[in-house]
RNA sequence: UCGGGAGUCGUUCAAGGGUAGGACGUCGGUCUUUGGAACCGAUAACGGUGGUUCGAAUCCACCCUCCCGAGCCA
């Protein structure tokens, strides 16, 4: 291809996702330019409802829907329900409530992979007559023999030459529920011999005497993937069949069966490397057992990779796609850094996220030379590089609150915060002078801290131009509202728990400090009534938002989404070695 | 053992017969009423060995490493 007509990323404007070359994208192009399918290209995301989506799951359907966006084309979601024993209608309904909050609309193309259950038992049977497909009444354990190891030719089941006949009739028996589950399964004719194993006369239908979700005791015999998975992108006429590596080798049997039958066209499959994530576990499977093993609450715990864990804990849509952009498709299987994610994450959050004050861990401070009973407002911009977003008022009076730890009795180097001998600003207030420290006689805890204030300060600096090193977000104790927060980490201290070494289970790196509740915390009366999964800065602490399940007017629940960068800990670890 | 796939800064994605580039990370600096943000700078990579060529990361050969595959899961 000529390199001035390849696809180029899209000139970057503020605030605009740029769209990364990929091989997709290339293959899609050429496609086009070609006139291959009429120019028209038909995606899928097809999903099994057997779990939560996670982010892995997001890069596939970001694809999905991201390619035909860009070239004009459909993207259908189909819900690839051929397994009833594992599939449920809550899982249904939660994919369709995370691909819709990411911004995606799959209009009236909503499909089942057992819509076509009619048409699949059809194909079958064509198969069947052709002489490619036979029943097969080897037991599980027996098939599985038979199919032979890596390396070596398989052995022809003994039913592989059953006249057609007789196999449309024991299939009809199949059907009819008149065979037991497990004694007998189609299977496509194909090569015992083969290298690849998928192409050792893989089965087509089993037995499974089990209810479906959608179409209830229609029927017991349900296709594999393989089968169904062609079949259904070939019904749909989807042009581009996207998938994770692990499906390549089955690529050829994709192929086989689409040859074999009469079809309304054949997709191409691609394959694409799924997403790992530093710090985190990628999979329904070990998704459940944090669930069940109690780690987490459930799949929508904010820990979660899950969307929905992510949508609470404070993720934007908007966030994840730009970091699947910004990540990109490739075939090389990797891990990403999840420091990637957290960087776009704040990137967007401190866009647009209003800024507060609220007190976690809070410790007095008494003005001494304030009036008891006054008190006084200061107006706080709602955030420092974009006026148009307006500003509150925060009263201030006698008894405030500072962070506990914005205080230090014998101050480390480079301790710029309040300390014996030290002034320092209370955000966009005034300047506050230490005085003196009171310790409660038994635990020599210290209880309140005596300040004096500077009233030439009022909004934060003194007229004759005295510097000062620190800033406190604080609260005023007489307005402030109590909330409850909780803060959120890293959910492994690893990272890559799945894979070490040492013979150590992925849940003994679980980090015992992914999640801190704050019971105590002061904020700030401007977030009285702040709505369920609403978005703020705390100053100075990270981006926080209303918790969508526990928060109630009386009692608000945040939750941390990402800490601000701390840089002052980076120094602090640098001083101490 | 056989088949399939993949190897480019620490990580991820590019480019590609002619100076290997971006982003994150890391380190340093400027600025700052968030130790935030922003800005500037530095850091660092073509798995190996041969071959073809004026020139190879790119083309060829061989080798090495890693991932996937023996479900009536998807």
């Amino acid at each position: 291809m000529d390199r001035s007509e390849r696809a180029r990323p899209s000139k970057e404007t503020p605030g605009e996702r740029e769209a990364s070359a990929n091989f997709i994208r290339d293959i899609i192009v050429q496609d086009i330019q070609s006139n291959k399918n009429r120019g028209r290209v038909a995606t899928r995301f097809p999903p099994e409802p057997n779990g939560y989506l996670h982010i892995g799951h997001a890069k596939a359907f970001c694809l999905n829907f991201g390619m035909a966006e860009e070239f004009n084309g459909t993207c259908n979601l189909r819900l690839d329900d051929t397994n009833p024993s594992k599939e449920e209608v809550e899982y249904v309904e939660s994919i369709k409530q995370d691909i819709r909050w990411m911004g995606f609309d799959w209009e009236d193309r909503l499909y089942y992979a057992s819509d076509y259950f009619d048409k699949l038992y059809e194909y079958a049977v064509q198969l069947i007559k052709a002489g490619k497909a036979y029943v097969c009444c080897l037991p599980p354990d027996k098939v599985s023999e038979y199919r032979g190891v890596f390396g070596r030719p398989g052995t022809d089941s003994p039913y592989r030459n059953r006249p057609i006949e007789e196999n449309l009739r024991l299939f009809e028996a199949m059907r009819r529920g008149e065979l037991a589950e497990g004694s007998h399964v189609l299977r496509a004719k194909i090569d015992m011999a083969s290298p690849n194993m998928n192409m050792r006369d893989p089965t087509v239908y089993r037995i499974l005497k089990v209810p479906h979700h959608r179409t209830g005791d229609k029927w017991c015999i349900y296709p594999m993937y393989d089968f169904a998975h062609c079949l259904s992108d070939s019904i749909e006429g989807i042009t581009h069949s996207l998938c994770s590596i692990e499906f390549e080798d089955h690529r050829p049997l994709y192929d086989w069966f689409l040859d074999q039958l009469e079809v309304p066209c054949h997709p191409q499959q691609i394959e694409f490397a799924r997403l790992n994530l530093s710090y985190t576990v990628l999979s329904k499977r070990y998704l459940q057992q944090l669930i069940d093993e109690g780690f987490v609450t459930g799949w929508y715990d904010p820990r979660m990779p899950t969307l929905s864990g992510m949508r609470r804990r404070g993720y934007t849509p908007d966030a994840i796609k730009t970091f699947m952009e910004r990540i990109g498709i490739a075939k090389k299987e990797g891990v990403v850094d999840v420091s990637l994610l957290e960087y776009i994450l704040r990137e967007q959050l401190n866009l647009t996220s209003p800024r507060v004050m609220a007190v976690l861990d809070p410790i007095k401070i008494v003005i001494d030379n304030y009036p008891e009973g006054q008190s006084e407002e200061f107006d706080a911009p709602y955030h420092p590089d974009d006026p148009s977003m307006g500003s509150r008022k925060v009263p201030f009076s006698r008894v405030i609150y500072i962070e506990r730890d914005d205080f230090r009795e014998q101050p480390p180097k480079k301790w710029f915060r309040l300390a014996p001998g030290r002034e320092i600003r209370l955000r966009y207030a005034c300047l506050i002078k230490f005085v003196n420290a009171v310790k409660d006689a038994k635990t020599g805890e210290i209880v309140e801290i005596h300040c004096t204030w500077d009233p030439e300060s009022r909004g934060g600096n003194a007229p004759d131009g005295r510097k000062v090193q620190g800033t406190s977000h604080w609260v005023s104790a007489a307005h402030a509202i109590s909330a409850e927060v909780r803060l959120y980490d890293r959910l492994f201290n690893k990272p890559h728990p799945m894979s070490l070494k040492d013979g150590s289970k992925f849940t003994d790196h679980i980090n015992p400090e992914s999640l801190k509740t704050m019971t105590n915390c002061k904020l700030e009366p401007s977030l009285k009534g702040a709505p369920k999964g609403a978005r703020y800065q705390f100053e100075r602490l990270g981006y926080f938002c209303v918790d969508s399940l526990d928060s109630t007017e009386q009692h608000l629940v945040f939750n941390r989404t990402i800490s601000l960068r701390d840089s002052w800990e980076k120094i602090e670890k640098a001083i101490k070695t």
